[in-house]
DNA sequence: CCTTGACCTTGACGCTGCGTCAACTTCTAC
DNA sequence: GTAGAAGTTGACGCAGCGTCAAGGTCAAGG
C-alpha cells in the first residue's frame, strides 16, 4: 500500500514541493518510483515523514533533523542543544525588544534617532594595535582578559552604561547648560568614576589622577573617533571643559 | 573631510562588504567616488550609517530601515510595528521551547519520537459519554472501532496531522491575517477535508455539508475544550469566522 | 624603474527551505 | 481522442551579507 505524492502531502499537511525537496537532499526517499518517475510513499516513509515534520515544528533545521533521525542514540542530547539555542534566541529577541522600546520612548520624547552603537567601537579588539603602541602589549592583554571575563551579559551592561553616559553628555551639551553647571559636573563625576572602573587604570598612582583625566579630556577633542561619541567636536569640547573644571576642583 | 571605505568600516564596526552592499541597494551612497572608483564617505554619510546600524541592531530588515530613514514622520510607528513582530517571534520561540522540553521528557521516559501527547485531547475515550449522549452508542462504537483499526502507527499519524492543523490555525490567528485571507481560507479547506476523513460523517447527505460545518464551527467557540485547541476563545472565534467564510463560498 | 604589499574595484557563488513559474510528460475520465 | 489533473525535472527568488576570484591603484622601498 502506498500513496502518490499529493496524497501524502495533503495527509501530512505539507506540500509536494517539500517532499521533493526532502528527496533531493536525501532526507526522505520515496519507497517506490514508478517507471514514469512518479514518487510513491508507503507507511514506513509516512512515519518517517511524521517525525521529520515534528522535528521541524520544534524548530530544528533539516541537517539537524537528519542527524536526529540517524543517530537514534542521543536524540535527547540533540534536542537539548536545540533547546539551548532556542532560549538564546529568545534572550536576544527580548533584548532587542527592550532596545526598541527605549528607542521609541526616546523618539517620542522628541529625541533624534541616535547612534547609540558608536560604542561597538568598544569592541576593543578594533583598537588593539593602537593600544599596544601607546600602552604596551601587556596593557592590551590585560584589558582583553578583563573584557572577556565580563561575559556576554557583562559586556552588554558595560556597553549600556557607556551608552547612557554618552547619551547624557550629548543631552547636557544640547541643553545649553554650561560645563560648570551642576548637571555637567555631576556627569563629570560619573565619568571619572567610570574611568576608574576600567582596568589598567585602577587607582592612579598618587597625584597622577588629575593629569590623567586632563590628558584624556584633551584627547577626546583631538581624536575624532572619540569626539564622535560625544556628538562631534562641539560635544567633545563640552565634555573636555566640564572635565577640566571638575579636575581642577576635585582632584 | 572624508574617509576611505576601510576606515569607515572599522570605525563603525562593520565591514567594507556591508558598505558596498548598502551602496548597491541604494541605502547608503558614498559621498564621493574617486576617478579610480574608490568610495569615500563624509560625516553626513557616517551619521546615516550609524542610524542604519542602530536600526539593524534593533532587528529591522534593510527595507524597513530605508523606510524609517526616509519617512521621518512616523518612525515611532514603524518601530512599534517592529516591536509587535518581535514579541510575536518571542512567543513562537517560547512555544517551541516548551514543546521541545516536553519532547525531551518523553524521550527520557523511554518514549519514542512521536507526535503524541500534544493531542491527548484526542484520546477520544475521553469523550465517550458525550459522544454517546449526542449521537448514540452506535456512533461511539463505530468511531472506536475505526480508531483501533488505525493501529498504533495510524493513530500517531492521525494525531500528528491534527496537531499540525491546530498549530497552523494558531499561527494564522497570531499572524494577524484576516479570516478571509488566502492563508486562512486554505486552512479552512484543509479543515473541511479533514472533517470528511473522520468516520461517521463520510460524505454528508446532499446539502447538509454546509450546515454541518457551520454548526461545528460554532461549537468550537461554545465549547472551551475545543476552543483550547485553537488557542482559546479568540483563536476559536478566528477559526469559526474562517470556516463560515469558507462554507459560504464553497459549500 | 620595478617590486611589494596594502587597499580598492566589480562579479558571482553560497547559505536556508522551500515557493513559484516554466516546459513537458502521464494518467484519468468522458 | 482530447481535455484536465497530476507528475516530472530544472532553475530563479529571497535576506544579508561572507567569501573567494581576478585584477586595478597607490605609497614605500631597493
Amino acid at each position: 500500500m502506498d500513496w502518490s505524492i499529493q496524497e501524502v502531502a495533503k495527509f501530512a499537511g505539507t506540500t509536494s514541493r517539500t517532499l521533493r525537496h526532502y528527496g533531493t537532499i536525501g532526507l526522505l526517499e520515496p519507497s517506490r518510483v514508478g517507471h514514469n518517475g512518479y514518487r510513491y510513499y508507503d507507511e514506513e516513509s509516512l512515519v518517517r515523514l511524521q517525525r521529520i515534520l515534528l522535528l521541524r515544528e520544534l524548530g530544528l533545521g533539516l541537517p539537524a533533523v537528519a542527524e536526529v533521525l540517524e543517530n537514534q542514540r542521543d536524540q535527547a542530547a540533540a534536542l537539548r542543544t536545540h533547546l539551548a539555542w532556542l532560549r538564546q534566541e529568545q534572550e536576544r529577541l527580548a533584548r532587542q525588544a527592550r532596545a526598541v522600546e527605549s528607542t521609541i520612548q526616546q523618539l517620542e520624547g522628541g529625541g533624534q534617532l541616535m547612534a547609540q552603537d558608536m560604542f561597538d567601537g568598544f569592541d576593543h579588539t578594533q583598537y588593539k594595535e593602537e593600544v599596544e603602541a601607546r600602552w604596551g602589549a601587556k596593557a592590551y592583554a590585560d584589558s582583553d582578559k578583563w573584557w572577556r571575563g565580563l561575559g556576554t551579559e557583562g559586556q552588554q551592561e558595560w556597553k549600556g552604561r557607556v551608552a547612557r553616559l554618552m547619551d547624557d553628555w550629548r543631552a547636557a551639551a544640547a541643553s545649553g547648560a554650561s560645563p560648570e553647571s551642576d548637571t555637567a559636573q555631576t556627569l563629570a563625576a560619573r565619568h571619572v568614576e567610570w574611568l576608574g572602573s576600567i582596568p589598567g587604570t585602577p587607582g592612579y598612582p598618587e597625584g597622577t589622577a588629575k593629569a590623567y583625566v586632563l590628558g584624556l579630556a584633551d584627547m577626546y577633542v583631538a581624536d575624532e573617533r572619540f569626539a564622535a561619541n560625544y556628538g562631534g567636536a562641539d560635544g567633545a569640547a563640552y565634555v573636555r571643559d566640564a572635565l577640566h573644571a571638575y579636575a581642577e576642583r576635585e582632584l
